[in-house]
DNA sequence: ACCTATTAATAATT
DNA sequence: TAATTATTAATAGGT
């Protein structure tokens, strides 16, 4: 990205290559954090330099947490070492804006499994089906998945109040009366849209 | 690095980080790819989203495999191996409880049912799945559960807290000492004990 | 989804 | 190595 186009191969030259490599490095990495912070998002890279030096980021918690957290949700539904047929080394999950239809799957039934086995203890009334350590689990999982729900209902409800806004505007540009209600017309965060920042992991 | 410099701290508004999300996370796997090729590196990156949808990218061999690689040199010991999936959790085949069998299915399947809509809309990562009044339902339950749960917890713990109790009392009684710490001996609720009143219902 | 004005990254050079 | 810049690449905001 300067001075002449690059060629998507790798640099024959090695001081050009160490070079770039301590760049480009820097950047992706930088990259990554910006990513994390902009979108919320828990991001860990890991470089493998050709002589094996490695470089790590992980931007919440450790870099073992991301690792036991990934290991969690890839086990069981697919093998773990998959060699993919003929193609390319690399593979990728693309946005499966319709689903992903094994890892879905597979993730509900461990969701369910965990939440059965809640339920039975529920059911049953009686303390002797679970442990403590599997009830501190259980809770950790839906604190979890009560702050998931609240930021998606804050979301629906921004979005709600956007259209409103929109609509609003509509209606004053049809009267073409330009100067009222400005603060409604702003995009600054209203206090809706505050969430709750306890589960940044 | 378009129309404006951005902050670095988390967008607000949901459909612009979530379009800030798509485009930058593409953004850093195609960095990724370039610097392994360019470079002659191993890269893997992995990206959680805030809905806790995974994206990951491995350069060269698979992500298991530079897991393992990456555990190795960080030798403390991570075990490499990510054992047996969540079988781990179904194993107890059958209904320990007999239980209202009728009515106890019955609410179970509902409950499956409701958590089921939860999960669907959290894998999806998206707002379309589920409308304002089901989430407010799935939080409700959610909550209710954790109350339920933390109950359970504490009763644990309050038993112990009595076997603890006895056999400081066992202790004391083979000294023939009577006069000791007696708010240890009493049925008092303790501090512990004191539960979540929220839900009365 | 696509467009483009801008910013950000970086290859070559010093 | 560490700066400097001329370019290319990425992308924020809009449509």
């Amino acid at each position: 990205m300067a001075r002449g186009k690059i060629q998507l191969k790798k640099i024959e030259n090695p001081v050009h290559r160490q070079v770039t490599f301590c760049k480009r490095r820097a950047g992706l990495l930088k990259k990554a954090k910006e990513l994390s912070v902009l979108c919320d998002a828990e991001i860990g890279v890991v470089i493998f330099s050709a002589h094996g030096k490695l470089y790590e980021l992980a931007t919440k918690g450790t870099m073992q947490g991301l690792i036991d957290k990934y290991s969690k949700i890839n086990c069981g539904g697919a093998p773990p070492a998959p060699p993919a047929p003929g193609d390319q080394l690399s593979k990728e999950r693309d946005e499966p804006q319709p689903l992903d239809p094994k890892e879905e799957i597979h993730k509900l039934k461990q969701e369910i499994e965990v939440l059965q086995k809640g339920l039975r203890y529920m059911s049953g009334g009686g303390t002797g089906t679970m442990t403590l350590d599997e009830l501190d689990v259980l809770e950790k999982h839906l604190e979890m998945w009560i702050y998931h729900i609240r930021s998606a209902k804050m979301d629906i409800m921004f979005q709600e109040i956007q259209l409103l806004k929109n609509k609003i505007d509509e209606q004053y540009d049809q009267y073409n009366i330009t100067e009222m209600v400005p603060m409604m017309t702003t995009n600054m965060p209203c206090p809706l849209t505050i969430q709750n920042e306890i589960y940044q992991y």
